[in-house]
DNA sequence: CTAACATGGTTGACAGCTCAAGTATAGACG
DNA sequence: CGTCTATACTTGAGCTGTCAACCATGTTAG
């Protein structure tokens, strides 16, 4: 399924199923801009994959490098308006493909149960923010 | 989970978690022998990963290849006994991580909803036989 | 203030997998 | 029989993500 999905949406919009997943939490983040820790651990990368996964989307000029006045370390990622006009492109594409190969095979209820069953499953805490 | 539970098979025993299960559907299958391709859709991996990944325990001694009699193009792999001790001893570790990580989360019911709604997942059906 | 440690981020080397292309065998049909 | 298509498998090239090592900044405690 995943390779499925990805291939699509690779094959649609030229992005890997992280690209759009990482465009998703910026749409939706404050700002359009999140830590990059953060956004690694919500996506469930490594922190360099993220650097790596990031180069690719900044080269495309989907996504811009901002710095954090308040400590030096941190980078956010900020989706440019490119970006978020190319996500909400591909969002049609791929909700109908989720659909198609996903929703369709279980009940409303079902799915809440799904989702609530999945959500145990142990993941990384998120962490504290910062006043760009 | 899966880079967790992954991390402690290769610690402990030098296994990926695709290493491991390979070994599992080679350890329950007839003759402890499966022809690569009915191998590679039941792992989820292409052909080529196969081949690649049991170039791995063939090197280690714990897979072997056979020939098919009645068809000169299938392969079978074939657990040898180095490689049915190997899994042994690994399955009871990788067991107890899976009982931690996952089946604690969970109550023996919630376990069969999870597995009934998951198993209605689209994936590539299996193949025919060939008496070796 | 300084030392010691924690945190955010990047980079080099490498593992694991995919795709595309190629080889070899099998089966179907004229 | 010869051709055409399908299947089993391998290989070369390339991508994606990991780990380990590293640098820089922040935080805490003596």
């Amino acid at each position: 399924m995943t390779r499925e999905l990805s291939a699509r949406l690779e094959g649609a919009h030229g992005l890997t199923l992280n690209d759009y997943d990482v465009l998703v939490q910026l749409y939706y983040a404050p700002e359009r801009s999140l830590r990059r820790v953060d956004l690694a651990r919500t996506v469930l990368l490594t922190a360099s994959g993220i650097t790596r996964l990031l180069d690719g989307l900044e080269r495309a000029g989907w996504v811009e490098k901002r710095s954090c006045a308040t400590d030096a370390r941190v980078t956010y990622a900020h989706l440019t308006d490119a970006g978020t006009a190319k996500f909400e492109t591909a969002q049609a594409g791929h909700l109908a493909d989720v659909e198609e190969l996903f929703g369709s095979r279980f009940t409303p209820e079902e799915r809440e149960q799904l989702a609530e069953l999945l959500g145990r499953l142990p993941l990384a805490e998120t962490s504290e923010a910062c006043s760009a």
